[in-house]
RNA sequence: CGGGGCGUGGCUCAGCCUGGUAGAGCGCUCGGUUCGGGACCGAGAGGUCGGAGGUUCGAAUCCUCUCGCCCCGACCA
């Protein structure tokens, strides 16, 4: 490909509303182009590179026999409905009406009524495809010999993020692999989702970048389990916890935090109400500072007790308040607490509510007393005695808090946000390091949620009637790329893994208004296109060899074959490693040998590199 | 959704406070000199200053509304 032709414009400056390393680097490589918030064109050289990724991905499918289809992007709320998550999933799904449903809402307007636009709303942009496999796959599909069955497809998807960034990396536009599989029982699904979790490893493995397989949050969705794959770099949105001991490795939102022994605060005294002044002051580390009395000059933080108010919503639509104590140095983890009451949605309780509820200006909040709340306390808790809690009497403290006799009917559960440097609940030997990730796939037994639902069924071999069981496995193919940036960059610009490198050698022709050195550069050009790469040609006239040099290192393809009149003069080209800018020179006839010792070598780099 | 910021040639920005008929650098076109890490000279093209309304003799500039984009927050109960 002559560069001189290629739908390309770099730039020197970073766009100023690029706010993250893949971001920046892609639109000044002019690889992507911004056509509104979260919507992007994916410009020739960032389609390579998409491209060669869903290549991997569907190679690596392929040799585990799933079957490739490809699904609508806008999907009918009638599917929606029948699965229940109209109603469920939020303003994430993006939802309109056709000519049919406005034409009636016309009409209606027109006779004088008022009608929510929303209820007119009949499609919506599909951010994933249950539902629609779902049908396909019971339309198609009655008996236990045509199973199992995995069906994906890679597909531009649309969810209405609330709040777009990080260029491709969190987009409302996007290009997910989803795939779907469909199984006769547990044991079978099981099976799937392990062979699916090798075939990720091979994927993200052959991509070359470090990444690693992460126990996730499943959210109440059956209590099935969940890997998510992360891309690690600093960047990243998720916390991760790994044990430098055993191979534990877990979302901070999963991460099972260990019960830690309280400090001895002394024999057990009575619980003593109103205790602890601190007119005024709301933040947890100077209330302890606070706490004084004959006996304390302030609290330890550890001998303080912080409480929250969420209101748990259920799939049936009622609801519950939730009350959740914890030791005042410790986080609390939302995802724990609404797995532990199982709710569909989990909430803070806004304030003005919580402080009619308790009588109490927030930071006064308290679980004595309080009727009606179902009350959770950190394991770390158990056994406390002595403790301070909020009195729900603005200003004031309880001192002397006993969880277990204080707090009739809590349950003593793991609340808390683990921490880097805990110990790992499933060796008890190694410690939680912690690591930023992109979360860029997942794979998900989903089980008979929506085979139930739907009425998704088979007859087994006594002819019975039974809800396939199913899993669910997605890769963010535009986020992956990204990702891979993330990981794969310098100060002048991207270093392209070589599997996914739009090119994987860019000729840079210094003088391609000499006939002479435009004859060597094409010649090598057409040399090496024969023995099968994918060469980019920069034959632009005009421009001076340093603003060559810094676009090759901008665009970052993984190895660079630099042609000019000075080199030629000695008979040699020169190659050069774009991550090591190690140089080698030769003459042009062994441009084709010199190139697939450079390719070997970076092939063979890429297999100590991935993840564990 | 709450708070903050920004919208001026393709890109990065100045001009706005203190109204007077729109600028720079990069990029682009043409000509010339250069030519191994973003060269230089000369000549050009390119902008309803996000949009609407208002104030004024006159608005990029002041006022109101609106749209878009970006950032921060959304876990003190």
């Amino acid at each position: 490909m002559k560069q001189s032709k290629l739908l390309i414009q770099t730039l020197r400056e970073t766009p100023r509303d690029a706010d993250v390393v893949s971001q920046q680097l892609m639109m000044r490589a002019g690889m992507i182009q911004k056509v509104a918030a979260g919507i992007y064109s994916y410009l020739p050289l960032a389609f390579r590179s998409i491209r060669k990724f869903e290549e991997i991905v569907r190679e690596e499918l392929a040799k585990d026999g799933c079957q490739e289809l490809l699904m609508p992007a806008v999907l009918p709320a009638e599917l929606w409905q029948e699965s229940g998550r109209w109603k469920f999933y939020g303003d994430e799904l993006l939802r309109f009406c056709d000519r049919k449903a406005k034409a009636e809402l016309a009409e209606r307007r027109a006779r004088g009524e008022q009608p929510d636009e929303r209820d007119f709303f009949n499609f919506c942009l599909g951010p994933t495809h249950e539902e629609v496999i779902t049908d396909i796959v019971r339309r198609n599909v009655r008996s236990y010999k045509q199973l199992p069955m995995n069906l994906f497809q890679i597909q531009t998807k649309f969810r209405d993020e609330r709040r777009p960034r990080f260029g491709l990396m969190r987009g409302r536009e996007f290009t997910m692999k989803d795939g779907y599989s469909f199984h006769v029982d547990d044991a079978c699904a099981d099976r799937e989702y392990w062979a699916m979790f090798n075939a990720y490893k091979r994927i993200f493995g052959r991509l070359g970048v470090k990444f690693r397989p992460v126990e996730a949050d499943s959210g109440a969705i059956g209590g099935s389990f969940t890997h998510e794959f992360h891309v690690l770099a600093g960047s990243g949105e998720d916390a991760i916890l790994s044990c430098d001991g055993c191979d534990y490795t877990s979302n901070i939102e999963k991460t099972e935090a260990p019960k830690l022994a309280g400090a001895n605060f002394g024999d057990r005294r009575g619980l003593i109400k109103d205790h602890f002044c601190t007119p005024g002051v709301v933040g947890q580390v100077e209330q302890a500072a606070g706490m004084k009395d004959g006996e304390h000059d302030g609290m330890p933080l550890a001998q303080t007790s912080k409480f929250f108010l969420y209101r748990a919503t259920f799939s049936d639509g009622a609801t519950k308040l939730v009350g959740a104590v914890l030791r005042g140095d410790h986080e609390v983890n939302p995802v724990k607490v609404k797995n532990l009451v199982a709710a569909a949605e989990l909430e803070l309780l806004p304030l003005d509510e919580a402080e009619a509820l308790t009588g109490a200006k927030t930071g006064f909040m308290g679980p004595v007393g309080l009727a009606g709340v179902r009350l959770l306390v950190d394991r770390s808790l158990e056994g406390a005695v002595n403790l301070t809690c909020g009195a729900n009497r603005t200003d004031y403290h309880h001192f002397g808090l006993d969880p277990a006799r204080d707090l009739p009917g809590c349950t003593f559960v793991d609340l808390r946000m683990a921490a880097e440097g805990d110990t790992c609940t499933r060796c008890g030997k190694g410690h939680y390091q912690a690591f930023r990730g992109i979360e860029v796939g997942q794979v998900f037994k989903l089980g008979i949620k929506y085979s139930k639902a739907m009425s998704c069924t088979f007859l087994d071999e006594q002819g019975k009637e039974n809800p396939m069981v199913m899993g669910c496995y997605g890769i963010g193919i535009t986020r992956t790329v990204a990702a891979a940036i993330e990981q794969n960059y310098d100060a002048d610009g991207i270093i392209w893994p070589w599997p996914i490198a739009p090119y994987q050698v860019q000729i840079v022709c210094l003088d391609p208004a000499s006939p002479e050195v435009a004859g060597v550069a094409n010649q090598v050009e057409q040399e090496l296109e024969d023995a099968g790469f994918e060469v980019l040609h920069d034959d632009r006239e005009g421009l001076s060899p340093g603003a060559k040099f810094k676009d090759a290192d901008l665009l970052g393809i993984p190895l660079r074959l630099t042609v000019g009149a000075k080199g030629l003069k000695d008979g040699i080209i020169e190659l050069r490693d774009r991550r090591t800018k190690v140089v080698v020179k030769f003459k042009p006839e062994a441009a084709v040998g010199e190139v697939c010792v450079a390719r070997d070598r970076l092939l063979l780099e890429l297999e100590t590199a991935g993840g564990r």
